[in-house]
RNA sequence: GUGAGUGUAGCUCAGUGGUAGAGUGCCGGGCUGUGGCCCCGGUGGUCGCGGGUUCGAAUCCCGUCACUCACCCCA
């Protein structure tokens, strides 16, 4: 036997009908992210290294040690990216800041290397927004709304939203100071992380999830106290715009979050279960430093990041795993080659047509029960039963799988259903005596459109055989 | 990087020192052209891998690899 291959650590497959979830996900964001003006922007896998050290902090475990470094030929640093943020601006400073504002959204897989857990893999999944150049409080309210709404469409109503505001460059500096020298004189009582983090990353202190840390934490100085003029306005103004739409949402004022650039608004779309020790789907915030870091002219930004595979987690609860797999309209059943060929020119037909129609096609010779089990296994709606006596006598034998009842018609009977065109069977269902309203399989069969197509090109296909 | 748990049939798992098991799936039959329910038969395994202890190891010990969960961090 030959050597079985396993997918790399982190890695992994996403397979039917799971792959189904990702396909939702990203459907439902492309329609709805449309909606809201949001264009899509297609992004390279690989970006410089400094790219991410100066957007997301040279600080942060991202970057000093999650990075998947590529060096390239001529020995430069390449790392696939950890986050599409720092590459968005990227691009919008190279390729469209000279017209303007932009909104876009993006879709892909994004690369950390940690140790994976439920809901955290070393390949992951996001969908992203960023607003470009605008610097209000209404684009901020614009990307919550547009989350919320997105999760509503997914039937993920109870998905919480926090919001806090982390003050910009002006009152940031003197809430870091406060709250360090507040953490410095309690620094006794707190964990062994947090004593380092009191260095690198204080505002993190506040989230840990050591109870001790969290009681301190717990009267720390919070941003909201030291917050200007402007950025004390700037949040006012989101929550009055979220109340204007009846968004329930949380002020959390010890949310942080944990990458260098964000300034004023941030906020978490947070599930209550399901996620493992996670609880984030969507974190996002505003960065209005960044462009101008970049490289481009000064513009306030707001953007963020959804974690699909954590969508998929939740959405796994929500939707059973047979709505997932969608069987086919209908399973050609044959009986005999002849019977075969006929089967096999009808399918493409039907496919053609618009129809998801399947059989057994490498299995010339199977069983006709075995073909039917097949179909009922893969949860065919219908079965059409095509053998001798059907080609010579020009017969329907249809078989509707879930009630095990079979329409069975004559030719001339047949005839007059394919003959007829959908509108005219439906005005005709009102008729009280139409030929065919009364009888149950046929009220089945003109509920289903699909089933009307199949007919007639049934009917036709027949008709071309030599008699 | 740290800690814990788990590796046995395609899948889910039982099996604590004495012949390798169940459920499910798959194939066939009961039912020759009719699925689901039922019954019968068949298929199926390097017990993760390597070493050690023992008359004898899926079982005990050591090592190793993989997976899972948690910490850190984050979506």
């Amino acid at each position: 036997m030959s050597k079985k291959y396993q997918v790399v650590k982190g890695f992994r497959d996403i397979l039917p009908p799971e792959s189904k979830l990702f396909w939702l996900a990203e459907k439902l964001a492309r329609d709805l992210f449309a909606r809201f003006g949001y264009q899509e922007i297609l992004l390279p896998v690989l970006e410089s290294y400094d790219l991410f050290a100066c957007s997301i902090g040279t600080g942060t475990d991202i970057v000093e040690k999650e990075m998947f470094i590529v060096p390239d030929k001529k020995g430069q640093n390449l790392v696939l990216r950890p986050e599409a943020t720092a590459s968005v601006v990227r691009a919008y400073v190279e390729g469209l800041a000279s017209q303007g504002p932009a909104k876009l959204f993006y879709f892909g897989p994004m690369f950390r290397y940690e140790r994976p857990q439920k809901g955290r893999y070393r390949q992951f999944w996001q969908i992203g927004a960023e607003a470009i150049g605008y610097g209000g409080p209404g684009v901020d309210a614009e990307l919550i709304l547009l989350l919320d709404l997105y999760f509503k469409d997914l039937g993920l109503a109870e998905i919480q939203i926090r919001i806090n505001n982390l003050g910009c460059k002006i009152c940031r500096p003197s809430y870091r100071e406060a709250l360090v020298k507040y953490l410095t004189d309690n620094e006794a009582g707190l964990c062994e992380d947090c004593r380092r983090r009191l260095s690198t990353n204080p505002l993190r202190v506040l989230d840990c999830k050591n109870e001790a840390c969290k009681t301190i934490a717990q009267s720390a100085p919070c941003p909201g106290e030291f917050l200007c003029v402007d950025c004390a306005s700037h949040f006012e103004g989101l929550q009055r715009l979220l109340n204007l739409q009846k968004v329930s949402f949380q002020v959390d004022p010890r949310l942080v979050r944990g990458l260098d650039y964000y300034t004023r608004t941030v906020f978490e779309f947070q599930a209550q279960t399901g996620l493992g020790a996670q609880n984030a789907v969507v974190g996002g915030g505003r960065y209005d430093g960044l462009v101008e870091e970049m490289g481009g002219n000064p513009a306030p930004a707001i953007g963020f990041a959804l974690g699909v595979e954590r969508l998929a987690l939740l959405l796994e609860q929500k939707i059973s795993r047979s709505e997932l797999v969608a069987g086919p309209e209908v399973f050609l059943i044959f009986s005999g080659e002849e019977a075969y060929r006929f089967a096999f020119q009808l399918l493409f037909l039907l496919r053609a047509s618009g129809l998801y129609a399947e059989m057994a096609i490498d299995e010339p010779s199977r069983s006709l029960r075995s073909q039917l089990k097949f179909s009922d296994r893969i949860k065919s709606k219908s079965a059409l039963i095509i053998g001798e006596d059907e080609l010579k006598n020009k017969l329907l034998n249809l078989k509707l799988m879930e009630s095990g009842k079979e329409l069975k018609l004559e030719y001339q009977g047949l005839k007059n259903l394919a003959n007829i065109d959908w509108e005219e069977l439906k005005s005709h269902l009102q008729t009280p005596g139409f030929a065919y309203a009364g009888r149950e399989y046929e009220q089945t069969l003109v509920q289903n459109r699909d089933l009307l197509k199949l007919l007639k090109i049934y009917f036709n296909e027949l008709n071309k055989l030599e008699a």
